[in-house]
DNA sequence: GCGACAG
DNA sequence: ATCTTGTCGC
């Protein structure tokens, strides 16, 4: 049988047992190439649900004009929702949809922002570690809302950040990102550590809540915005 | 047993 | 995530 149909389509009782052995091979250390493209990935659902809408967004990097970042390729691709959201389970749902994105990519980035939890996850395997992992790319999670973790409260002003905490480990922060709105959680998912993750999420920040590769691919695979 | 729970 | 218009606030 076709090995992806394998790690796809399982019980939420494998799935979970697959997370834990995928955790293990996650590397939490810095190792991107020099970084001349990032990407951003986010999922949307159409029909009710029925249909899985995957939106990659290409930015070319340049520290002279950051955080305006220049689109150089974008990718939307749809296909039948296979598995209903399962809170822990994200990836095995939203994933084979993204891959199907960056399969029509032309650039290959040497990094790439996920709409979701990196290792800020119950078996340390959010949906950004997990598409780390199947890319083998440097991957970063940045979510909207908490999945897992302990933390304090962070600071009112735009970069004021706590750590999240599973046990004794910091597993990602807490940061606002912008004032006077809710603080996004931000957490390692492949070749890079939590450091370098908060550098380049700050160094990707427009006056805006979200980073700009998740905020263009938020954006593309939402519905208004970009429609049929 | 009772909550919590990315998108 | 998605169903959905106007409206309050910096």
């Amino acid at each position: 049988m076709p090995a992806a149909l394998h790690e796809w389509n399982l019980a939420p009782r494998e799935a979970r047992a697959l997370q834990t052995q995928l955790a293990k091979r996650l590397e939490l250390t810095d190792r991107l190439a020099p970084v001349e493209h990032i990407a951003g990935v986010d999922i949307g659902f159409e029909d009710g649900g029925d249909t899985t809408r995957a939106a990659v967004v290409v930015l070319k990097w340049d520290p002279a004009t950051a955080p305006d970042l220049s689109v150089v390729e974008q990718v939307v691709h749809r296909e039948p929702t296979r598995m209903p959201y399962i809170p822990g389970l994200l990836s095995f749902r939203e994933i084979p949809a993204a891959l199907g994105a960056f399969e029509q990519l032309s650039v290959r980035p040497e990094l790439v922002m996920v709409d979701g939890q990196g290792i800020a996850h119950p078996r340390r395997l959010g949906v950004a570690a997990h598409l780390g992992l199947w890319l083998d790319l440097p991957t970063i999670g940045i979510a909207k809302s908490r999945l897992y973790g302990k933390h304090a409260e962070v600071g009112e002003q735009r970069g004021d950040w706590v750590p999240l905490y599973a046990g004794n480990d910091i597993i990602g922060a807490v940061l606002r990102s912008r004032a006077n709105v809710k603080p996004v959680f931000v957490s390692p998912g492949h070749r890079i550590t939590l450091g370098t993750s908060l550098a380049w999420v700050t160094r990707c920040l427009g006056g805006t809540k979200l980073p700009e590769p998740t905020r263009l691919a938020d954006r593309l695979a939402s519905r208004r915005d970009q429609r049929k």
